[in-house]
DNA sequence: CGAGGATCTGACGGTGTGTCAGGTCACTGT
DNA sequence: ACAGTGACCTGACACACCGTCAGATCCTCG
């Protein structure tokens, strides 16, 4: 497995560079954010294809060639956006690795799981989309992203499973982080598209719980009490 | 759920038309396909956002006016392309409903369905990552194909479910639509973002039998034997 | 207050969009 | 064979966005 650095905030990266490469000051990052967040706006009212740096420029009350000054693109702008969403789905792991997987604290914990993943997808549905997308399309910068918000996610789960694999509830045959890997697959697909499963008349609270005992069942190993 | 009118090749629709109104003949009809392959390849050469008219237009050996007298715009090119994919997607319900899932067989059966997505998936990539961001943005049109492409195979998996809950295999709780819908969920996004498995060290073999474990498990309730 | 660096922007050449009117092509009937 | 007639294509254009630069403006500090 690839080295995987850990994540840092961007607004303390003491590396911060403007287009001529001097270093902002107030006004200059004051600036800089004002355009990161017009460019979340944008994000969320128009496709990914027709964001445009004059609206984001003309939203965020300067030109163009400001834009420029601190982002080399549209999309340099939105991979600064996936940083931070990132930065803040480090909460996610937390919940695996601390909540409790035995007997029928297992539900629970795994419906805790998946409810922290659908909400933190709806908040960064715009980004997140972007981001598969441009991952998709074999863009090095956003896989970078994303292998780091779902790393650990999937290696929390996967320690998961390898302790029930130690005690013999999950076959040895299984390679834990393969199956980990598709349960987070799992929870990001459902999570981006939760819309259209609304639309085939799924409730919500009975998609969570087939996610959740999905969650519970792979990496415990226990089928869970009904 | 809503109402889903079946599929029909395009090659074959009679109400046809160019952006005047007219019915393309022989001639048209050619144009307009050597339009859509262009637009196929340029989707696999070039990011979603660079793609532009006048690169397909050049490719096809025409003008960009040409483009425009059969399709309103890059999307509607691609809709088209959607359309075709999903057209051909309508073989992996019939891995589900015609394959075995009594004991043993179900793992088989799943995994031969997982090897159908994965390959499916592989052929049409480009176009399905299109798709999947329309639709997450609300492009209704292309969530009605999404729809019709995932709702076939939702259904197949929901009514082995179903009969596994008849005989007591899965709980009553569990609404076997939403069960299902999280499996498609998760083939999906694991057959989209496959090469991202590989990346962290993950075997295909391995992520496709972790796949399919889920699979004949949440379907069939049974635990496989290991 | 004035110097000097930080920040911003007007202006511009280049490229893509989308729409005409009018040109070219190929089938038709004689 | 060959004109006539739609079907088909495209040059040209007005408009919009991109990305860059030189120079204007703003702020800060001595």
């Amino acid at each position: 497995m690839p080295e995987v650095p850990p994540l840092r905030a961007v607004e303390d990266d003491p590396d911060l560079r403007a287009a001529d490469g001097r270093v902002p000051g107030r006004r200059g990052r004051a600036t800089r954010q004002r355009l990161l967040e017009c460019t979340r706006d944008m994000l969320t009212t128009t496709s990914y294809r027709d964001v445009k740096v004059i609206d984001i420029a003309r939203d965020a009350g300067t030109s163009p060639a400001t834009f420029y000054q601190y982002f080399a693109d549209v999309e340099a702008a939105i991979l600064v956006l996936a940083e931070e969403m990132a930065q803040q789905g480090q909460h996610l792991p937390a919940i695996i690795a601390q909540g409790s997987w035995t007997g029928d604290d297992a539900h629970a914990t795994a419906l805790a799981l998946v409810d922290a993943f659908l909400a933190f997808w709806d908040e960064h549905r715009p980004v997140l989309r972007v981001m598969d997308l441009a991952t998709d399309e074999g863009d090095g910068r956003f896989q970078k992203i994303r292998v780091r918000l779902l790393n650990d996610i999937t290696r929390a789960l996967a320690d998961v499973a390898k302790a029930a694999q130690a005690e013999g509830r999950v076959p040895r045959r299984i390679d834990p982080m393969a199956a980990a890997g598709t349960l987070v697959s799992m929870l990001a697909h459902t999570a981006a598209h939760q819309y259209g499963f609304e639309f085939w008349g799924i409730r919500t609270a009975k998609l969570k719980d087939a996610m959740a005992r999905q969650v519970s069942w792979t990496v415990t190993g226990i089928v869970p009490t009904d």
